[in-house]
DNA sequence: CACACGATCATCTAGACAGCATGTC
DNA sequence: CTAGATGATCGTGTG
């Protein structure tokens, strides 16, 4: 069927089919035409499982060309990174919005709304966001709601993320037991069970447009799945040797290993060799990636110098330490054909789409504490080899594994390249989550008594695979936990939110760290509010990342632990919780040291913390300090230095520097060097001559207008 | 004697969602 | 599910 035929089949306007040819769709793929046999285009739900690029979204954008075109509905877009969502706004936005759609983008970083967000007939959230929505009883969100697409199902397997998930369709399904459900996913296991488990129809494909093989090497021999076998010249060692080899055939190498040092290691090698490959005509492309690299940081760090030199020779590493302009540099330069070959960690295994001829999977054990290294899924490498071929340049797509001896190529062959990926179970019983997800149906609505409770948690898949009886203990000791610290009273045989389990729902915080700043907070009120001792308070809540110890670490921070004075009780070294509180420690050290201003290469070297670990760091911390506002103001604690220094952390600057950092266009670094040069306030700002603000470092004649004027009218006010 | 290369040993380990109110270098 | 790569340090061999 063509796309014309398809519009006029269900009354889609010529303009769609028009926007689609102009995207390059002309007809469908095999996998496409069964998922609207199925019904995907008359209000049917399906599970549409088929590998990377098969056109699963093609599916889901025509279902929502039709529930908002022809049904008069709007459509949800669901995905578990904020990476694809901003993709897949920006990806919408641009087919879509001349025919008259209106797309809306709303992630926990990132509103983009024209008008109101519930003015829109496309909107992309992330899965938190659209939990933390229907937490907030945003009822436009549900308003005139036909279909959800759910991209990245399988995600319900992550133990931490995936209950949400399960949650968040168990809400919906609640509240419009009607709705239209799309669920996308790579080749699962058990499409069957999660159908049923949505009253929908599953559609399972392997269906590629670009071939994939797969495969394991050793010694030179390249063991297909297909039970082919191909020669691979070199003996630079198995890596060097693949990697060298696609790029002789004009392909692209997408390199996964385990670890960000390897990631950089292999890189740093592989830069050698590929330099000799590299066309003299790509040297000033390469040149000038590698420049904006270095500028990506005011100052670089050791990390980013190595990433030039990389770039340099046609090839990158890339990893979550990355600053997150260098990553979408390498990203956009890989995709352009610039960089050959990309080592990488998992960051691109689920991350924004890039494919690459050859995929290496030089390792499949992971360390996993305290386990040791384990075997990854074979989901994870499904996911992996699914980046090999790139539609459009590639001929086929080759994923590999990299073996040891035979024995080894035997056990990849078995574990990875012959074997299904692992069924998807469901992860609510295991995680721990179940007390923020009980409040949350508490406060939503869903549930107001202990019956209703277990009513809305039949919904979930883990009531499907294993039982609502299975999460009876579960969802009594979560209600037990939410009564006992007040976020939840009990009435009359009806459960209510309390004040505060209302803000902790709409905090989107654990219970559990509500908890722990509450008491700590109130610990706060006895003893003082230090600046550290809020750090470790927050660094002290379940939400909190902490950063890990290292050798030298077990040395130093003992001796810091009995300065302070901490909202929470000080374990003895070796008693339980000990090395975990130094953790904490260390985490609330780092953000300490980026609010006194310490550069990122002394992060770097003190932490070990690269530009994009300092953001996440920052981005948490920022959120439970705020939390901890709102839940001090609840309590009527004192706020002590909360709101200072909550700003503090969120632009990494002392205090002296609060006022300037409020002008737009000025960060931690330019305030500082405005302070530096003597404009030290916005007045003085304000008084200042333009000519002398665009001298200070890092300003020029445009920002000093602006932040003369931005002053100007702060002054005044 | 300088340097390349190899053996030995200690060290260390992936990623990333959420509030609120608006913009880094 | 309980390892293995990296990189510093030291030792050995070679031109």
């Amino acid at each position: 069927m063509n796309i014309e035929e398809l519009c006029r089949l269900y009354a889609l306007p010529a303009e769609v089919a028009e926007a689609l040819r102009g995207a390059g769709i002309e007809g469908l793929y095999p996998p496409q035409e069964a998922a609207i046999a199925a019904g995907a285009l008359e209000g049917e739900s399906l599970v549409l499982a088929a590998p990377t690029a098969s056109g699963k979204t093609l599916v889901a954008e025509l279902a929502m060309l039709h529930s908002v075109l022809v049904r008069g509905g709007r459509a949800l877009y669901m995905v578990p990174l904020r990476a694809l969502a901003s993709e897949k706004y920006e990806d919408l936005k641009a087919k879509y919005a001349p025919l008259g759609i209106k797309v809306g983008l709303a992630t926990g970083d990132y509103d983009r709304v024209d008008g109101r967000l519930a003015d829109h007939d496309f909107l992309v959230l992330t899965n938190e966001k659209a939990d933390s929505l229907l937490r907030h009883r945003a009822s436009w969100l549900l308003e005139g709601l036909s279909l959800v697409v759910l991209d990245e199902v399988h995600l319900l397997a992550d133990p931490s993320r995936g209950p949400t998930l399960e949650v968040l369709v168990a809400a919906l399904r609640h509240v419009r037991p009607d709705l239209q459900l799309l669920a996308l996913s790579a080749t699962i296991r058990n499409a069957e069970e999660l159908a049923e488990w949505l009253s929908a129809r599953a559609v399972v494909s392997d269906f590629r447009p670009v071939p994939l093989k797969s495969g394991v090497y050793l010694a030179g021999e390249l063991l297909l799945s297909d039970g082919t076998r191909k020669r691979v010249a070199g003996e630079l060692g198995p890596v060097f040797d693949l990697v060298l080899d696609v790029i002789q055939e004009e392909g692209q190498a997408l390199v996964f290993v385990s670890t960000r040092r390897s990631a950089q290691a292999l890189a740093r090698k592989l830069a050698r060799p590929l330099a000799r490959l590299l066309p003299e005509e790509e040297k000033e492309g390469l040149a000038e990636l590698a420049a904006k690299i270095e500028r990506a940081l005011d100052e670089p760090t050791p990390v980013c110098r190595e990433l030039a030199a990389c770039v340099r020779a046609g090839v990158a590493f890339h990893h979550a330490g990355l600053h997150h302009t260098q990553r979408r540099a390498v990203e956009g330069a890989f995709r352009a054909r610039l960089l050959r070959a990309l080592c990488t960690t998992t960051t691109l295994a689920a991350g924004v789409n890039l494919p690459a001829r050859r995929v290496i999977i030089r390792d499949v054990r992971r360390y996993q504490a305290p386990y040791g290294s384990i075997y990854i899924p074979a989901l994870e490498f499904h996911q992996m080899a699914g980046r090999a071929g790139r539609p459009g340049l590639d001929p086929y797509g080759e994923a590999v594994l990299v073996a040891k001896d035979e024995e080894d190529r035997d056990e990849l062959l078995v574990r990875y390249v012959l074997a299904p990926p692992e069924r998807i179970t469901s992860q609510l019983a295991t995680a721990g989550a179940l007390p923020a997800h009980v409040l949350g149906a508490i406060v939503a609505g869903y549930a107001r008594s202990p019956a209703g409770l277990r009513g809305f948690f039949s919904r979930t898949l883990l009531a499907h695979q294993f039982g609502v009886e299975r999460l009876e203990v579960a969802l009594a000791e979560s209600l037990a936990f939410l009564c006992e610290e007040g976020m939840v009273r009990k009435w009359q045989g009806r459960l209510l939110p309390t004040p505060f389990g209302e803000l902790v729902a709409r905090l989107y915080i654990h219970p559990v760290s509500a908890v722990t700043l509450r008491d700590g907070l109130a610990e706060g009120e006895r003893v003082g509010l230090t600046e550290l001792a809020l750090l470790h308070l927050v660094a002290h809540t379940p939400d909190m990342e902490r950063l890990r110890l290292r050798r030298a670490d077990l040395e130093e921070l003992p001796g810091l632990l009995q300065r302070e004075e901490f909202l929470v009780p000080v374990p003895e070294p070796g008693a339980r919780g000990y090395r975990e509180f130094l953790a904490e420690l260390k985490t609330a050290l780092a953000l300490a040291a980026w609010i006194s201003e310490a550069p990122e290469r002394e992060l770097h070297r003190r932490f070990g913390l690269g530009p994009g670990d300092t953001y996440r760091l920052r981005e948490e911390a920022e959120w439970l300090l705020y939390a901890a506002q709102r839940i001090a103001g609840l309590f009527g604690f004192p706020l002590g230095p909360l709101p200072v220094l909550r700003t503090r952390v969120r632009y990494g600057v002392r205090e002296e520097l609060l006022e300037l950092v409020r002008l737009k266009g000025v960060g931690r670094v330019r305030a500082r060097a405005l302070y530096t040069a003597g404009f030290t306030d916005l007045a003085k700002v304000a008084a200042a001559r333009e000519e002398d603000l665009a001298r200070v470092p890092h300003l020029g004649p445009g920002l000093a207008q602006s932040i003369k004027r931005q002053a100007e009218s702060l002054v005044e006010a």
